[in-house]
Order: structure tokens, then C-alpha cells, then sequence
RNA sequence: GGCGCUAUCGUCUAGGGGACUAGGACGGGGCCCUCUCAAGGCCCAAACACGGGUUCGAAUCCCGUUAGCGCUACCA
């Protein structure tokens, strides 16, 4: 019988959701559905300086944001310090770790020593070599130790899902530490005792753990368990080539959502950020993701992050999502704008604007002054722009406004205030545009809008006038 | 320094020996549409890091070089 596939997403509390952690999570996510199996969700708080409540809960809100949800936990490995403890006690009675005396101080003269002398630093395994009295009576006598795992003198090697086989040397190892002086675990050793705690099948998380893998496979074989598949996934770049990092701006998730991104366009721009379907898809529902899903398919090279293709996926999202399902967004939005829009229905206003939105906030911004066009020159911008419109730009203005004035409230709609312009325009011998554009910019402050017709129908009739006449001057 | 990973247009990628005059998308440029800007449609520029092999044949396989990145803690 196959066992049931089992994941898990390890995330450290101690800074935001990263994206390249909602990536990793992602993919952990996608592997879980795709193959039938349960993802769990693990903090790794083992770390108590850093640590915060405040940390955990913004990665479960990022994760849940996100629309990754996690079928066991979170659980939080500070929880099972016990044991860890207990783990490291055994592969000591069972001669596969041993208790380190070494001082902090004296380890630290070695490695300046080996830097000095342009050598790496290895722990030489003094303390392994200590007869069984010798270490009994230093604990004995009250010294304090470490326990190190013995690095076994053999090939380290596997399978990885994405890069193929990875092979480490042990001898190119040294025996790290598995248990602080104060009994606390060391990283390697709580993710090993976890996942085999958890029966985790599959370890999907960032390359930058490569390098902790071979420790790790040398833990299982001590532990006497067989080791999970391992797939690291490469690294998200600033546009630079260098890691992502706050110097290239906006990492978090959170930020992105505060920039007016949806979280299934971010979700679809994550997931093709070192994988891809094959072929030529982009924009993929849910479940054709996850349908397409495999391990093998992830890039093994990293990959720049690009905003400007996010900004292009939302507009994607945007574009097919109905003013219906923008709506919850958009209020959201002006909200926080503090604008207030009472019992008006912004759906319209939503239609109007959107194909022009590549960010819920375009779409905010654009809506605001479409509630309330006397926004339009509540700024400079739009008072400067009025400013330098020309010679003919009030005239024309006060032509419009006399054939917007005689245009009936019931005929006040996008398809029927066209004519009554063109007419104008016709009639006075002026292009389209020059009694267009004044419209546009009266009412928005902008010399961009949707055309003009359904601009004048969006904002109404009463305000559309009012507005017009103000700026005009009349 | 050691160990490891990686290398296709500026960016994300397709490609897994002949289907490649190397395809798509973002971004850039142009045209169409048009009251502006988008959207949409059409078109253009743009890449297999370098050097050796293997093979009848290599972007695809092997080796080396170069470059980039990661790790090298009683952090995670």
C-alpha cells in the first residue's frame, strides 16, 4: 500500500511572510492537493529571542489571505522541547552523540584562527575522542556541555525532487551541535525529531537548506529512520540578481495586499515563480494548478521577482472578476481612503474604471472621484492641469455644459449622451475631442478617463452639471 | 578558503538528441481601433555563458572554464 503523503510548511516567527515562504508554502499547499495528501502547519519558535505571537499571527493571516490553507496545526515546536531532549539523550546512550565540553570562547579562537589562516572552520571532534570516565567526571564537575551529533564518515546523498541527486561527503562535515548548554534544541536536530515525529513523507522548502540536508540525513540514519524525499525549491532574486531582501522594497505579503494586489492573482504569480504547467498557460484557475502540479516541474535555477508582470497578472484578475466581486474590495479600499460613499451602488462606478485598474487602489482612486467629482480639483494636480488647458478650454466647456443642460434626465445615459456632443462638436465646427476632453478633465482632473458618454453617465446627471459649471466658471 | 547548487531573450519560462529559421508571457517599440488613457487585435527588436568532447546529428548528454548564488553559529 502507498502511505498518504504528508507536508509540511516550517515557517520561524520572527519577521513577516516572506514571499519566498508563501511560495515555499504554495507549493507545499499545491503538492498536498494534487496528490490527495495533509498539510501541515509548523512554527518553528524554538527560537525565544525572536520570536513573537504578533510574527505567528501574521504568517497564518498571510497563508490564509492567501487562500493556502493547512489541515493539521499550526503546531508549535517549542512544544515538544521535551523531546528533543530525549531524542538527544538517546544517540548518546546509543554512542552516535557525545557531550562537548568546549567553551563558547575557545571555539571562537579556533574559527578566528582558521579564518586568519584563509581555512574553513571544522570542528576537530576533541571531545568525541574523551573516554567515558573523563566525560563523567567533567559533567561530575559541573561543567557545562553540548551534545554533538558524531558526523558519520560516508556519503551523504539523495534524491532531490527538483535538482536530481546531491551528494555531501560526512568527512567534509563537522559534529555539529544538536543540544545547547541549557538542554535547548539546535534547529537541525527539532526539524529532524518533528518531521519524523509527524511522519512528514515530503520535505518541500527553500535551497538555502541544502546544506543543512546532508546533517539531516545523517540524524534520520542515527534515529534508525528512513528519511523523507527531499525538494528544495531556488530562491526568489531582487531585480539586482542578489536575494530578495527589504532593500529591494516590498517582500512581505502583506504589503502586497496593502498595494491593492488579490490574492489569487498573487497566489498565480507566486506559483510561476519556479514552476511552470509546461506549454504556454499563465493565468490558471485553481484547480488547473493544481492539476499540473509535480516537483519535477520546479525550476532549479532561482528567479528574479518582477512586479511589473504581478501588476500585469492583477489586471488579469481584475478584468474577469465581475463589479459583484470586486465590490467587497473597493469599499474596503475607500474606506481607508476615508472616503465615504453611503447608499450609492458602486458597481457601475467599478464597471466604468476597472479596465483601466491593474491595482484594487486604481480602482479606488478613480471611484472616489466618481462619487464625488468635486475631488477633481480638491488637488493641485487637477487645478493645475484646469490652469493650462488653453485659451478654448472654458468656452468649450460652457458650449458643452449648455448641451448637457438640455439633455433630459431620463435620456441621461452612456448610450445616449454621445450624440448630443457630436452634435456640438458638428454644429460649431470643432473636433470631438475638443469638447470631450474639457469634460474629462472638469471631472476627473485628469486628461484620462473611460470615454466621456459613460463618464457623464457614472457620475450623474446632477453632479456631472454642477461640476461642469463650477470649473467652467458660469 | 571549504562544501554545494545553478547557467535559454532585460524578466518569468517552453524545450528533456533530429518537430528549432529556439515557442509563449511580462516589459520595450510600431500599427489598427479611438474623444483621452487603458483594454483588445496585428507586427517588430530581443536568448541557448564560453571551450572541449560523445553522436550521422546537441539548447538538450559528459567534462572543463567562467560567472552568480547558498551554506560554512550553543540562528532558523
Amino acid at each position: 500500500m502507498t502511505t498518504t503523503p504528508r507536508v509540511r510548511f516550517a515557517p520561524s516567527p520572527t519577521g513577516y511572510l516572506h514571499v519566498g515562504g508563501a511560495r515555499t508554502a504554495l507549493f507545499n499547499w499545491l503538492f498536498a492537493r494534487k496528490t490527495g495528501g495533509v498539510f501541515v502547519l509548523r512554527i518553528e519558535d524554538t527560537d525565544k529571542e525572536r520570536s513573537t505571537d504578533a510574527h505567528t499571527k501574521v504568517i497564518l493571516d498571510g497563508l490564509t489571505w492567501l487562500g493556502i490553507g493547512w489541515d493539521e496545526g499550526p503546531v508549535f515546536q517549542g512544544a515538544s522541547v521535551a523531546r528533543h531532549q530525549a531524542d538527544a539523550e538517546r544517540l548518546l546512550s546509543l554512542g552516535k552523540a557525545y557531550r562537548c565540553f568546549c567553551t563558547k570562547e575557545e571555539l571562537d579562537a579556533q574559527r578566528a584562527d582558521a579564518e586568519r589562516h584563509k581555512q574553513g572552520f571544522r570542528y576537530d571532534g576533541r571531545c568525541g575522542r574523551l573516554s567515558p570516565a573523563q566525560a563523567e567526571a567533567n559533567v561530575k564537575a559541573g561543567k557545562p556541555c553540548v551534545i554533538r551529533l558524531r558526523m558519520p564518515q560516508e556519503e551523504l546523498a539523495w534524491d532531490d525532487a527538483v535538482h536530481g541527486r546531491i551528494t555531501f561527503q560526512g568527512h567534509d562535515l563537522d559534529d555539529f551541535v544538536i543540544l545547547r548548554s541549557d538542554r535547548t534544541p539546535i534547529y537541525n536536530l527539532a526539524v529532524v525529531s518533528d518531521d519524523i515525529d509527524m511522519r512528514i513523507t515530503h520535505v518541500i522548502r527553500g535551497d538555502d537548506h541544502v546544506s543543512n540536508t546532508p546533517k539531516q540525513i545523517a540524524l534520520y540514519r542515527a534515529f534508525g529512520k528512513a528519511e523523507p524525499v527531499f525538494a528544495h525549491v531556488p530562491m526568489i532574486l531582487g531585480a539586482d540578481g542578489k536575494k530578495l531582501s527589504k532593500r529591494h522594497g516590498a517582500t512581505a505579503v502583506g504589503d502586497y495586499q496593502a498595494q491593492g494586489i488579490l490574492p489569487a492573482a498573487m497566489r498565480n504569480f507566486l506559483a510561476l515563480l519556479g514552476w511552470s504547467p509546461g506549454g504556454d498557460r499563465e493565468v490558471l484557475a485553481e484547480a488547473d494548478m493544481i492539476e499540473a502540479f509535480s516537483l519535477e516541474r520546479i525550476q532549479s535555477k532561482p528567479a528574479v521577482f518582477d512586479t511589473a508582470k504581478l501588476e500585469w497578472m492583477n489586471g488579469q484578475y481584475l478584468s474577469a472578476l465581475s463589479a459583484d466581486a470586486l465590490l467587497p474590495e473597493v469599499t474596503r479600499e475607500l474606506t481607508a481612503m476615508g472616503v465615504t460613499t453611503g447608499a450609492r451602488d458602486l458597481r457601475p462606478v467599478i464597471d466604468a474604471v476597472k479596465a483601466r485598474s491593474r491595482l484594487i487602489t486604481d480602482i479606488a482612486k478613480q471611484a472616489a472621484v466618481r462619487v464625488d467629482p468635486s475631488k477633481a480639483e480638491q488637488d493641485d494636480k487637477g487645478r493645475q492641469l484646469v490652469a493650462k488647458m488653453g485659451a478654448s478650454f472654458t468656452g468649450n466647456l460652457a458650449l458643452a455644459a449648455d448641451a448637457l443642460r438640455s439633455v433630459a434626465p431620463a435620456d441621461w445615459t452612456a448610450a445616449k449622451l454621445t450624440d448630443p456632443l457630436k452634435a456640438l462638436a458638428a454644429s460649431k465646427g470643432l473636433k470631438l475631442g475638443d469638447v470631450m476632453q474639457p469634460i474629462r478633465v472638469a471631472l476627473t482632473g485628469s486628461t484620462v478617463s473611460e470615454p466621456v458618454n459613460e463618464l457623464l453617465a457614472v457620475v450623474g446627471r446632477e453632479a456631472a452639471l454642477a461640476q461642469i459649471a463650477r470649473v467652467a466658471g458660469t
